[in-house]
DNA sequence: CGTTGTGTTGATATTAATCAACAAGTGTGG
DNA sequence: CCACACTTGTTGATTAATATCAACACAACG
């Protein structure tokens, strides 16, 4: 990991005043209610970081002492069972904060999927800005609440969902996601780009690899979606779709 | 519903000085660091409310007009899909936040498991007083965290983990849960008091109720757990039980 | 070019779901 | 007090969805 120090995304160039449903960022920063004077006082204990692709920076059961903001590119998040299964618990793209945790050790792991920039700060650092920043404080809460209710849509998924109705949500809640949160260049409105492989989206989605790819082809097959390459699809028939995921219809073929 | 003015649960019998693993909460009160002066200005927007067991005081999609403090009992959190499958995203007893939601409106269900006392904040109040309170958006944030972090372990165990584990871990956890956090009379440390019912169990686990019955069955055969009766269950080998909780051992018997 | 990583497709195995029957407990009303 | 319905839980037989095992295609890369 290379190391500069420099400024947190503090002003955020996808600013459009409205909430972002994903991650909760409501200008994508730390601070966005924060003014330019305190603003300093935060970038100088933020180190940006630039993190390569399949290189991780948060390990499950290390010591807790960086919180982390992700202003570039895509990680993965994941948790480990003692036989190498493993669940991914999502994906953070620009905006999104980790190692907010209370605990003193991280209870996952943080791996780039694509080449990454991110802002450390130290953790007892940030607790004493915390006290200063009520602010900072607020946004947190309101990222940490979304990203609860995210979690809980993700259980009703891996809990109730069939494969069908997995990738279906997969595809059409990356689809809805605005550009900023992506991490890398969107393609149009139904074109979805999946920067991680497909044991990744598997593991996000409790599946194995050959049924992600058996249940994608099949949509494929019903004319739902195109496949130009690996890591493109095509949303030819959203409402469709959007009904598999929700689950109202099965899509003619389970 | 019965309502009363009275105060919320501002002042834990329960207090021990440590903070709660499950709901996070330090002393199981929304403002344990607020004063007493305070602490009548909190109390004064509360509505205490008693819910019988299977009556359900916050429905997905309503308005989320109030913020909820659980008191007493236990209630079942759950998304439901348009073909009634469900999944119950936890379980909340005394101590639990709920409604925190920056959304307008509810993004699950909940519903009395056993009967409850519950103290109802309206949330346009609250935002006010959260404002006055930092101590109050802390202890927030924190219980935030904690859930996120739960959250993540139920995804790993809905996505990656057998049935048989699913229950193993189940059943650790709740054995493992302090006795303010239960809802109900606790019994001996390896009693594990169940008062939800078996389907509630299935929903929490992602599983059916027969495969509930037949693991729990199965587990008692093998001499790891006694169910004295359907909402009683003795933890025998507990070292065993935890080995298969956390995937390090399949316990003999798949 | 071979090698490696990633993805697809096919054949088979396995877990857990489904369908079904029954047992036990609870409450109701005659 | 007992028949009855109703709920909840257990157990058995069978099915179905997905995992596993295996082969192969393809692109990236040294």
């Amino acid at each position: 990991m290379s190391v500069t120090r420099a400024r947190p995304l503090l002003v955020d160039p996808h600013r459009s005043g409205n909430d972002c449903a994903h991650c909760g960022a409501r200008a994508h920063s730390v601070c966005n209610a924060i003014d330019a004077r305190d603003l300093d006082r935060l970038a100088a204990v933020a180190v940006q970081l630039s993190v390569e692709p399949g290189r991780s920076f948060i390990d499950e059961g290390d010591p807790a002492e960086s919180f982390f903001n992700v202003t570039a590119g895509t990680a993965k998040l994941f948790k480990l069972l003692p036989d190498g299964r493993r669940q991914i618990t999502g994906f953070a793209g620009p905006g999104h904060f980790l190692g907010l945790a209370v605990s003193a050790s991280y209870s996952f792991s943080a791996e780039a999927v694509e080449l990454m920039r991110i802002c450390r700060f130290s953790r007892t650092k940030l607790r004493t800005l915390l006290d200063d920043f009520p602010a900072m404080e607020k946004r947190l809460l309101e990222v940490a609440s979304n990203e609860l209710v995210a979690a809980q849509e993700q259980m009703l998924l891996l809990g109730r969902k069939t494969a069908r109705e997995r990738l279906a949500s997969f595809l059409i809640a990356r689809s809805e996601m605005p550009v900023h949160c992506l991490g890398h260049k969107p393609g149009s409105a139904e074109t979805v780009l999946l920067p991680m492989t497909r044991s990744d989206i598997a593991d996000y989605l409790g599946l194995t690899i050959e049924t992600v790819s058996r249940t994608l082809t099949k949509l494929k097959g019903e004319g739902l979606i195109e496949i130009p390459s690996t890591e493109t699809i095509i949303i030819r028939r959203h409402v469709a779709l959007d009904g598999i995921a929700t689950g109202v219809d099965s899509g003619g073929t389970r």
